[in-house]
DNA sequence: CGACAGGTGCTTGTATACAAGTACTGTCCG
DNA sequence: CGGACAGTACTTGTATACAAGCACCTGTCG
């Protein structure tokens, strides 16, 4: 509910009514959200509340500089064979995510799918799910990104593109293509905030703080 | 402690036990084991127990194909001028690491703020923490080596030989060398492996079992 | 009218009790 | 002699009670 925005960022959250909304104790509810604390995705403040955090443009920046790093060092890694499970898979992956009336949701699932099938192609898989817990920041901004302008079709076209660089075995021109197209993203990222200042951190000095309201119940 | 091998991988972790060796509940024990299992440094197996997890030889090559990819991407961003305040503190620490009668505890320790500050100069000092995080396992690797040799000079002079390439501008040399320095983690493996092979995985599906023994009070 | 002390209601942090499950051991029974 | 079976001692998982602290509201006193 993070990641899907379904919890905005800056989002109070109460363990209190986490575990009574999902029917449980605060203990699971407690070490889940320890858990996206130490991902960045939630951040605790002790004796004030628990927040979703704001999306950091830094954390953003980090992730995108991580993961460029990882996917540029993957594809100089590729085997001269590919498998060709793999590459059927992403094949088709391809072709559905060209499809029309395809939802934002769908296109992510495909999209990180087509990532981490291209991470396998070099045998590194594993690796992918290291980047895939650090970038929660970037894929939040992503999504803001997406429901924006919510034309999919131009990342659809670069997958594509990377992908024939990669069967095609030019090296150079998956690079390239690689980077353009996840650097893609900055340049959303300013537009959404610009236009949405209350999503993303500006000093990361600020603190939350607890405010008594009155609502009609 | 099971970074620094205090607690060897395969030993059994009792919550009651840390618990009660720490003066603390198992609540915040537990807490903290869920971090560690997130990282990769304890399993938790339901209703049977928690384990220090054995070094895991796949685990280290993925942890050293994203540090590698990491820190030499790090290296291509690095900016035309450096901070000299951080030029300053790789210079104080290169000259530490070569003192002589240096604990490997110690070693470690310099080593690990050499790399930081290195990843610094090129402004992505944050993404250091995620790649930390991440080569758990690696750094285990990486202390059975150095116990087995005991001979971080070779190390020292590969810093400062990296160093050297960085001051000096020359981004080819310093990617030679640093891959070199990464990648003599793995010649160090096999060895010990064959020296302790108790210490690391063989086949991720074996899981442990409680034994009931009896000692002597 | 203003300052201040205490009460209230929330927050997260910790301790503890109990539930569910595993593995071994001794005993009973055939 | 061997197998079924209850009992024991441990494990982690969950629920709950209490502790410590923050922000606000309100009554009281000057």
């Amino acid at each position: 509910m993070v990641l899907t925005l379904q919890l905005p960022p800056g989002a109070a959250l109460s363990e209190n009514e986490l575990a009574a909304s999902l029917g449980v104790s605060r203990t699971p509810v407690r070490e889940s959200l320890i858990l996206l604390a130490q991902e960045g995705l939630v951040q605790v403040f002790p004796q004030i509340g628990s927040f979703v955090s704001r999306v950091d443009p830094a954390q953003v920046a980090d992730a995108q500089f991580l993961r460029e790093a990882v996917e540029l060092a993957a594809l100089d890694d590729l085997p001269p064979d590919l498998d060709p499970a793999v590459l059927k898979e992403l094949r088709d992956n391809l072709e559905r995510q060209q499809r029309e009336g395809l939802g934002l949701e769908e296109f992510f699932d495909l999209d990180e799918a087509f990532h981490q099938g291209l991470m396998r192609l070099s045998g590194h898989g594993n690796a992918w799910t290291t980047v895939a817990a650090a970038k929660g920041h970037l894929d939040r901004a992503r999504r803001l990104g997406l429901y924006e302008n919510a034309s999919p079709a131009v990342f659809a076209d670069q997958h594509r593109e990377i992908f024939d660089a990669v069967a095609g075995g030019d090296v150079s021109l998956a690079r390239t293509a690689m980077r353009t197209h996840l650097r893609a993203v900055f340049s959303d990222i300013e537009r959404i905030r610009a236009h949405s200042p209350e999503l993303f951190a500006t000093d990361s000095s600020t603190v939350p703080v607890r405010r008594n309201v009155v609502v009609w119940e």
